[in-house]
DNA sequence: TTGTAAGCGTTATCAT
DNA sequence: ATGATAACGCTTACAA
C-alpha cells in the first residue's frame, strides 16, 4: 500500500474560521488580532492567540493577496538565469526580499521577447508588488506596465538612457577610469581593452571611463586595439587570439568583465605568455572563478548585495506611495588588485 | 511633476465580470469558456472570445488559486542560490516549470532549519502545487508536509536514506566508478580523494565506487590519501596542502566536486607541480570554470536537467493522483574528459 | 447550453 | 470592542 503516492484526502490547512470557531469569536475579530491595526480587548485577544496556536493557523496568502491587492510578493525578471552577475541579483534580492517577509518569484526572459510579455503578465495576475528588470530587452514593455498599471518597476543593471523610471545602476564610467588608474599607476603605456556589445551604455560608459584616464595621462588606446565581445568567455579567447594575430602592441588589458578577461588569460597562458610578467589584465564583477585562477584575477568590483537592496527598497517605496528622491540610483565600483596585475616592464 | 512615482489610481485590470458584462454573458460561461472543460455554444464562445480579447482580459492567478486550491505555482527549497551546482537546478526548474505554464517560487534556506520551517509554511500558503527540495537537512521536516498536507514533495540530489519520499539523484557509487575507472585505464596505481563530509550519504558512496574499482584492479586507496573536504575550494586547498606536507604518494586525485578539485589544482600550481604531468586530476559537475581553466578540467557530470524535469514531472504525477511506478529515481553520470587528466608516468 | 449562487480565506465597512 | 456582511476574482454544483 503505497499510501505516499496517492493523493491523500484535502488535510483542512487551518483558516480563521476553525480559529474564530474555537475562541468563540467572529472571524472579524481574528482578522483584527493578526493585523493589529484595530484595538481589541486583552482578554479576547488571547484567547484568539491561544486558538491560533492551537490550530497552527498561517493566514492564506492567496486570499490576502487577493482580497488587499497585494501578493506581498516580487517579481525579478532576468535575462539569464546562469549568466555570472545575474545569480548575484537573484541571491541577494531573495535573501533581503524575504527578510522584509515578500516572496520571490524568478522570470527569465532566455532574451525572447515574446516570454518576456509573458512573465510580466503573469506576474501582474500574481498581484505582485513591483517588478525588478535586471536588464531590459524591450523597454517598450517596461513603459506599457508603468503606464497601464499601478505596479512599481525598478531597472536594475542596466540602465535605457534617460527615461523616468526608477533605475539602479553601476557607475560604468568609474568602473573604466578606476581600472586604467590602476594600470597607469603601475607604469602601464600601451593598453588593449575586451569591451562588451558597444550597442549598450554600459559598455560604451565603461570605455570611455578607460580611456579618458589614457588621455588624460597622455596615453591613449587605438581602435585596432579594442575588440567587441558579447560578455562570454569565448568572445574573451576570441578578442586575445586577434590582438596577438594583429600584432597589437599592449602589456596591459581590460575584459569588461571576468568571463572575458578570463578568456583572454586562457588565451595568453595557452600562448606561453606569462601573467602579469608579460601582461597584466583586469577582469570585472569579481566571479568565483576570479580567485580560483593562478594567478587570480584583479578585477573591477559591483556592489551587488547594496544594489539588491536599494532596487528592493524602491519598489517599497514606489508601493506605498512614496515619493524617490533620486530616480536614479548611480553607485560606485572597486577594484580589487589580486595578482594579474604588476609594474609595466621597463620600456627598453 | 513626477508623476511616475506617485502612486497611480488602479487600474482595473479586466475581470471576468468585465468580459461578461461585455459579451452579454454571465461569468459562470467566460470561465466555461476558459476552461474549455463544459461545452459551450460555438456562437457565444466567440462573443465571448472577442470580449476577452478586447478587454485583454487574464484571469487573475490569485483568486484561481485561492478557488482551485491550487496555485499553479512550484516551490524549490535550496540551501544556497550561490551554491555551483544549486544554480543548474534552479535553471533547469525554472525552465521547465514555466514550459508547463507554472511559476517557480525559491527559497534559500541558509541551512538554517528555523528558516527552512518558515519557507515551507509560506509555500503551503500559497497552495503549491508542490515542493521540490534540492538537499534537506532536516528530514522530519519534510515528513511533516507529507503526512499532514496533502501538497506534493520530491527530493532531489541527496537521498535521506531509504524513506518512502519521492527521490531524484544521481548514481553517486557509478561516479566514483567512473572516476577510478578512467584513471586505472590510464595507468595510475597511486591516488588520492577529496572528498565530501564523510556523514553525507552521497560522499560516502562516491568513494565506495571509487574505491572498489581500484580493489578490483588490485589498487587501493590508503586512509592516509583522503582527505575529508565540504565541496568547497578551500577546503580543496587544504586537501592538497595536507597530502603534500604528509607526503602522500600519488599520481592522480580526485575532488568530489570541481570546487574541490580546482583547489587542489590551485595548490599544486601554486607549488610548481605540472597538471597532468606529474598530478592527473578529476572534479565533478562540469561548473563553468572548469573548462576555462589551463588545463581545463577533466570531470564526472551530472545530468542536472535531466533531474529538473524529472522531479518536476513527480509533482505533476503526485499531484494528480498518478501512480509514480518508481519512487526513486536514479540517473547516471557521465565523464568529461579534458586536459587534466594523462597516463601515468613510467614506474621506475 | 446557460445562469444563479455558494464558496475559497481574507479584509474592510458597516452597524451595534 | 465586536459581529454581520459584502467584496476581492474565480470555479462549480445545481437549476433552469
Amino acid at each position: 500500500m503505497d499510501s505516499v503516492y496517492l493523493r491523500k484526502g484535502y488535510v483542512h490547512m487551518a483558516s480563521m474560521k476553525d480559529v474564530a470557531k474555537l475562541a468563540g469569536v467572529s472571524v472579524s475579530t481574528v482578522s483584527r488580532v493578526i493585523s493589529n491595526s484595530i484595538p481589541v480587548d486583552e482578554k479576547t485577544r488571547e484567547k484568539v492567540e491561544r486558538a491560533i496556536e492551537a490550530v497552527n493557523f498561517k493566514p492564506n496568502l492567496l486570499a490576502q493577496g487577493l482580497r488587499s491587492k497585494s501578493g506581498n510578493i516580487i517579481g525579478l525578471i532576468v535575462p539569464e538565469i546562469l549568466h555570472e552577475s545575474f545569480i548575484y541579483f537573484i541571491k541577494y534580492i531573495e535573501r533581503y526580499v524575504s527578510e522584509i517577509g515578500f516572496n520571490l518569484i524568478i522570470g527569465n526572459t532566455s532574451n525572447k521577447p515574446k516570454l518576456e510579455s509573458e512573465i510580466i503578465d503573469n506576474m501582474i495576475r500574481r498581484n505582485v508588488d513591483g517588478i525588478i528588470f535586471s536588464r531590459v530587452s524591450d523597454k517598450s514593455k517596461v513603459m506599457r506596465i508603468i503606464e497601464k498599471t499601478d505596479i512599481p518597476v525598478v531597472i536594475i543593471d542596466r540602465a535605457l538612457g534617460q527615461e523616468d523610471i526608477p533605475t539602479v545602476v553601476l557607475d560604468n564610467y568609474d568602473a573604466g577610469r578606476l581600472c586604467a588608474e590602476h594600470l597607469v599607476a603601475l607604469g602601464h603605456e600601451k593598453f588593449a581593452c575586451i569591451t562588451g556589445p558597444r550597442d549598450i551604455f554600459l559598455s560604451r560608459d565603461r570605455l570611455r571611463g578607460f580611456v579618458d584616464v589614457l588621455k588624460k595621462n597622455g596615453l591613449g588606446l587605438p581602435e585596432s586595439n579594442i575588440f567587441e565581445g558579447d560578455f562570454k568567455f569565448e568572445t574573451g579567447k576570441k578578442g586575445m587570439q586577434y590582438f596577438l594575430e594583429t600584432g597589437a602592441e599592449f602589456t596591459a588589458i581590460w575584459g569588461q568583465n571576468d568571463l572575458m578577461a578570463i578568456g583572454a588569460m586562457n588565451e595568453l597562458v595557452r600562448r606561453g605568455r606569462r601573467i602579469p610578467d608579460d601582461i597584466s589584465v583586469v577582469g570585472m564583477d569579481n566571479i568565483n572563478a576570479a580567485e580560483m585562477l593562478v594567478p587570480s584575477l584583479t578585477t573591477i568590483t559591483q556592489p551587488f548585495e547594496e544594489m539588491a537592496r536599494i532596487s528592493v527598497d524602491m519598489i517599497l517605496k514606489e508601493r506605498n506611495g512614496e515619493t524617490i528622491p533620486e530616480k536614479r540610483v548611480v553607485l560606485s565600483p572597486g577594484i580589487l588588485i589580486r595578482e594579474t596585475t604588476s609594474r609595466a616592464r621597463i620600456a627598453t
